[in-house]
DNA sequence: GTGAGGCAGTTACCATTCGTAAGTGACTAT
DNA sequence: ATAGTCACTTACGAATGGTAACTGCCTCAC
């Protein structure tokens, strides 16, 4: 048995070289970015969405709580950032940070995904 | 016998158009392979694993339980498929499909991006 | 100045899902 | 016969998610 690779260096753009069967990075990216409803809010957010009522009313489904919850736990991974502004009544904005805003790369990826293999059918296009 | 999927990395980016801030078939699909283990699952397959038990011994904290019902969701997607060998005893492979194997892209996206912005911190080189 | 309604959440409660552990049946090695 | 592997399934308590109601604070209509 030859275990190899699970020392990674820097493989962003050669994609020769087989991939690791595990990566602690990438697992705990993944659960976070894969968390319930977290991949609509960033997607949600990234299309320019930066308030609490647009993001729940833009996403067929989800609910106040589950919406600050995920807004915590995104905050807590430095994807987003919450910004009040001192008016009246107080607003508050949630950014994404340069971390959360480098997932666009990631939300292309699983859209194009999502759009060649639209739904359970092995029926392509073209 | 051609093999193409693992390199397709070149639509990711080009769109200048803005994002949808909801899209159903991204949103089906994010929840989809962003389910518990899923992400971690679909990687190991891309790096070779087809069995059962290698599967699970190979992401740390995975157990029966979990992979046996999320390779079920996985199946009911089209992403992997059970094939059955008539050898004695029985054995059987897990295989991406095409559609699985076309994660990959989503997959590299991720890894690049955990690579990137290693874990809740803003530090960066550059 | 009373009532309706929006914003940005929190709290309560119950259902679903997850994690841990143990069991199954067919086969293999000692 | 006993122990071990493979590919699962079952049981059960714990954690998470969904639904809905409630909180303050503010604005608008009457």
């Amino acid at each position: 048995m030859v275990v190899k690779g699970l020392t990674m260096g820097n493989n962003q753009g050669m994609d020769d070289e087989p991939l690791a069967p595990f990566c602690a990075e990438y697992h705990h990216a993944v659960e976070v970015i894969g968390g319930r409803w977290t991949g609509a809010i960033v997607r949600a957010m990234l299309s320019g969405l930066t308030r609490f009522s647009d993001i729940t009313h833009a996403i067929p489904g989800l609910s106040d709580r589950m919406l600050s919850e995920r807004l915590k736990a995104l905050e807590a991974e430095s994807i987003v950032e919450r910004c009040v502004a001192p008016t009246t009544p107080v607003r508050i904005d949630y950014r994404l940070t340069e971390k959360g805003r480098a997932l666009g790369a990631v939300v292309n990826a699983v859209t194009a995904w999502a759009e060649e293999y639209p739904r359970a059918t092995e029926a392509r296009a073209g």
